[in-house]
DNA sequence: CGGCCGATCCACT
DNA sequence: GTGGATCGGCCGA
């Protein structure tokens, strides 16, 4: 689709490891195309979330409901829903249908449409830490809760690889944050951040 | 139907 | 470091 990279497929996402996915995810360039406002921002930081065995998960012990369903879908969906009543939070579904398993986008940096990026947050210069958070990376981007269950093998939201190597040095693995409630999950060693 | 609360962010002390 | 914002979804009655 574009020369810097391939845009990733469906087999990059239905494999069962999400844990795997959301580490390969760190220097993958998360795009977006809404209303020809194109973006791109490199993937800093993400978490995984590991289906029906994990407490934190909105699908823990296979629970299903209006909100969470699209989890359960075929991996390359996206699953976005509104937290704290303010930010829509990011997500891709991994994994086979009924496997409903998913990677939390947390961090980036915009690398493509800063002036888009620009005009959504009404300011005059990006910082690192206006895209620091899955709130902000939502904004940033243009993502909204009413976009999921968008396709990321479609032309509105998708995810490239632009080759970027990023070695086992430059990842920092650590509990994933805000799922204090999750119990012993809590500290599972499921969030990357690329340094 | 009512009440509670969250995979957060920001302003303020 | 702390608390308030803000609202759709979820659960219990």
């Amino acid at each position: 689709m574009r020369s810097k990279g391939f845009v990733l497929n469906k087999d990059f996402y239905i494999d069962p490891d999400v844990v795997k996915i959301a580490r390969s995810l760190l220097g993958k360039v998360l795009f977006t195309n809404f209303n020809c406002m194109l973006t791109g921002a490199i993937i800093t930081e993400t978490e995984a979330y590991n289906g029906i065995n994990d407490k934190a998960s909105h699908a823990y012990s296979g629970k299903k409901t209006k909100r969470n369903s699209i989890m359960y879908e075929q991996g390359g969906v996206a699953y976005i829903y509104l937290c704290y009543g303010i930010h829509s939070l990011t997500n891709v579904v991994t994994g086979e249908e009924g496997n409903p398993q998913a990677v939390l986008f947390r961090a980036a940096e915009v690398v493509e449409g800063e002036l888009n990026v620009l005009k959504r947050l009404d300011k005059e210069q990006i910082t690192v830490n206006d895209t620091k958070g899955p709130g902000k990376v939502s904004k940033a981007m243009g993502i909204h809760y009413s976009d999921t269950g968008l396709s990321f093998t479609d032309d509105k939201i998708w995810i490239e690889d632009h080759g970027l190597d990023i070695s086992q040095r430059e990842i920092i693995i650590t509990p994933r944050i805000g799922v204090g409630y999750a119990g012993d999950d809590a500290s599972l060693p499921y969030r990357f951040v690329l340094k």
